[in-house]
DNA sequence: AGCACGCCGACT
DNA sequence: GTCGGCGTGCTC
């Protein structure tokens, strides 16, 4: 028997799985996801690894392959389980397993989180001045190197030496045996959160959000594991409905895991969930570097913590008896990794569930279609919330005809029914919130007399002008100055178009010179807490009208809300891509959702030029059954998830022949395989055909099963794999991808 | 990461 | 010639 064995050493180089053979008296002790001691390198020293995979096939010389030295005491299940978790998603979203286990686990990370390494240098100035000197006469060069930048800085960071300075670790060391200097590791551990425990009342739950609970935890104690999909309209108390089935897992011993969007991880958020569970909760985002989140992965394997709060990856937090993953906002793009494997975090961990035995809930105002389809076809048990806790009655929704609003003399962005119930609501000291739908709208700079548009010289894409007086492309980063003559014609009429926040805040301002505007864009969120700042500045009344983007949408309750205003609904409506209809619905309807959350009634307004796409109708209705059904005849007819499965098989390379090339290789390989009923588009150009350089092809393949589409991925990678015309290009897949590329 | 190997300049 | 520093390549 072999074993295949990934080290624990964090170097690229090693960043593979190594064969060994597995000693006669370890064989049957031996399992997948152990910790062992393995001989390494020419001195054999001992090193740690994890057990990947057993086989009785050697894939390496036979001569050459060690046996396994140990299995270290504390190899524990836990690790077996998230690495079995990788090996599904690797088979489920291909890729390598070496990606597939670095997003599960953080083995990499470990060294550099717990030790920085730090060089310090032993000697006194005049000694070190002398050494210098005799450095010099001997002409050591990487010596000389390392030293004088000692003698400057007295603690160098160790990869900065390196790197930076050029030394190898061979010198080093050699330093070191002389006493010139040492290598020390300091170690950082710290909590994220850092609040005090507030002794709150118990929550208090509503018939129906009882009711859900109890469904829930009576299931659990029957033993029934089952996904349940909760649709809970906005303000209904999802929240609390996930905190009372926290707190009572926590009491039978049991540990969870709370997915939110990164975006919706406020300050609020996280202090509820300490308030009731204190020291015993910890977070996870994107602040956090890659050691504090391992330290937190740490404490979650040691049982130091119930519940951990997080974006995607906190998803595979290493707890011992996970009771609960919930997984709120379910219908959110941000659950879709956009690094191989491309895993969606639902399907992954309804995975980690049925492994862990544990049960999932996801939870949202505008289900997902996906999520809504299985729960409908009874793979998911479907409960709702629909009326809200507090006394307040859903809001009132008027949609607005822009095309109208042009006819009747206005051009204006403000609608004259917003402008009606925007002045009532300054009059009555009660708030307004502005929301610009501006996905796809990137400013883009053109000449008004010849219409040559300013384009980034590496990607297929216009730039955008900023206020810097810069034109920057958002892909991959390139700047240029503003031009004032048309590089193309000569004319001076050259500008650009932009309704960003900023513009229409002006406006406002104008119209209404009397109220306080805040804003909330990525110029006024850039400082560390800026958006944290602005929403509690906005909360506490400190202004009459909010103006943002996407970012002011996501749950937060503001009391005195009462209109919502949504300036172009369909900005996002017309993009070539299968969820823009979705997207656009999602948007409006938890657009809608932030008025009237007090006890006042809301009001909102959608301005659109097409009022009568069932999107925006579905919105106006808040009828998310009528949405759906809408939605459901298009994709079905078009063959698009969830009535069918697709895979986006994404090819890119720095020479656009080869792409071309590889990419028709692969269309013929998929044709090869005579699978019923599997359809392959393309290949064809992305909507964005070139980015820093590298030319991206797609083939879209689609078919009713998912395994089937397993299987061609799986022989598309064993193709690859065996043919040397792919070294140079990248192939990537994406099943059923959350936008078309 | 850490070890061996081999190249190349400096010194006996 | 040979000694020792320094870069390079490999590790089942």
């Amino acid at each position: 028997m072999f074993a295949n064995i990934i080290i624990d050493i964090s170097h690229e180089k090693l960043d593979r799985t190594f064969q060994y053979a597995i000693p006669l008296e370890l064989e049957s002790k031996i399992s997948v996801g152990m910790e062992v001691e393995i001989p390494f390198g020419n001195a054999n020293r001992l090193i740690k690894g994890y057990v990947l995979e057993l086989t009785k096939v050697p894939e390496f010389d036979i001569s050459k392959i060690k046996p396994i030295h140990s299995i270290l005491k504390n190899s524990v299940m836990i690790e077996a389980q998230l690495i079995l978790l990788a090996g599904w998603m690797k088979e489920q979203y291909g890729g390598t397993m070496i990606q597939a286990l670095k997003t599960v686990i953080p083995v990499k990370q470990k060294m550099k989180s717990k030790e920085k390494r730090c060089i310090r240098l032993l000697l006194d100035e005049d000694a070190a001045k002398a050494q210098l000197e005799i450095y010099q006469r001997k002409k050591n060069t990487a010596r000389l190197r390392l030293l004088s930048e000692l003698i400057t800085t007295k603690v160098l960071d160790y990869e900065l030496v390196t790197n930076k300075l050029n030394v190898s670790s061979a010198v080093i060391k050699a330093l070191k045996e002389q006493g010139i200097l040492e290598v020390e590791s300091e170690q950082i551990y710290r909590n994220p959160v850092n609040m005090q425990k507030k002794n709150v009342p118990e929550i208090q739950l509503n018939e129906k959000q009882l009711y859900i609970v109890d469904a829930i935890t009576k299931d659990y104690r029957n033993g029934v594991r089952n996904t349940y999909c909760i649709y809970g309209i906005t303000g209904s108390g999802k929240t609390e409905v996930y905190m009372k089935l926290i707190k009572k897992a926590v009491e039978q011993g049991l540990q969870a895991i709370v997915l939110i969007p990164e975006i919706s991880l406020t300050y609020q958020t996280v202090m509820r969930f300490y308030q009731q569970f204190g020291e015993r909760v910890s977070i996870i985002n994107s602040r956090l570097s890659t050691g504090e989140r391992y330290d937190q992965f740490e404490r979650a394997k040691n049982g130091e913590i119930d519940v951990m709060i997080g974006p995607r990856s906190a998803l595979f937090t290493p707890f011992r008896k996970l009771g609960f993953i919930i997984i709120d906002e379910e219908h959110e793009g941000s659950y879709k990794s956009e690094t191989v494997p491309k895993y969606h975090a639902r399907e992954t961990a309804i995975a980690r569930a049925k492994m862990a035995g544990a049960s999932v809930i996801l939870g949202s105002a505008t289900p997902s279609v996906d999520a809504y389809y299985k729960a409908k076809k009874g793979e998911y048990q479907l409960l709702t919330l629909t009326s809200r806790t507090s006394q307040s009655e859903l809001p009132s929704v008027y949609t607005v005809d822009l095309r109208e609003e042009l006819k009747a003399g206005n051009r204006s962005i403000l609608s004259r029914k917003l402008r009606i119930l925007m002045e009532e609501r300054l009059s009555k000291k009660e708030q307004i919130m502005l929301f610009i739908n501006r996905r796809g709208y990137a400013g883009f700079v053109s000449c008004r007399a010849c219409g040559h548009v300013m384009k980034c010289p590496h990607c297929d894409v216009s730039l955008s002008s900023h206020n810097n007086g810069k034109l920057i492309c958002h892909y991959c980063g390139y700047e240029e100055k503003m031009v004032k003559l048309c590089p193309n014609c000569g004319s001076k009429y050259i500008g650009g178009f932009r309704a960003g926040t900023q513009q229409i805040e002006e406006i406002v301002k104008k119209e209404y010179p009397n109220a306080k505007i805040l804003r909330m864009d990525m110029d006024t969120t850039k400082s560390k807490d800026g958006h944290a700042k602005i929403l509690s500045a906005f909360a506490n009344g400190e202004a009459d009208i909010l103006i943002g983007t996407q970012m002011i949408v996501k749950g937060h309750d503001f009391h005195n809300v009462t209109l919502v205003g949504v300036l172009a609904a369909d900005l996002s409506l017309y993009s070539n891509d299968y969820r823009c209809s979705e997207r656009t619905f999602q948007l409006l309807t938890q657009a809608a959702g932030r008025a009237g959350r007090g006890t006042k009634a809301g009001e909102v307004v959608i301005q659109t030029y097409s009022p009568s796409h069932y999107s925006v109708l579905a919105a106006e209705h808040q009828d998310y059954e009528e949405f759906y059904n809408q939605e459901m005849s298009y994709r079905s007819i078009a063959g698009y998830p969830p009535a069918s499965n697709m895979l986006a098989i994404l090819i890119t390379s720095k020479e656009e022949e080869r792409a071309d090339n590889a990419a028709l290789l692969l269309k013929q390989q998929i044709d090869l395989q005579m699978i019923k009923g599997l359809a392959a588009i393309g290949p064809s150009d992305c909507t964005i055909a070139k980015i820093n350089d590298i030319y991206k092809k797609v083939i879209y393949v689609k078919q009713n099963e998912y395994d089937k589409l397993v299987m061609v991925k799986n022989s598309l990678e064993q193709y690859i794999n065996n043919n040397d015309r792919y070294k140079n290009i990248n192939v990537q897949f994406d099943f059923n991808p959350m936008n078309t590329y």
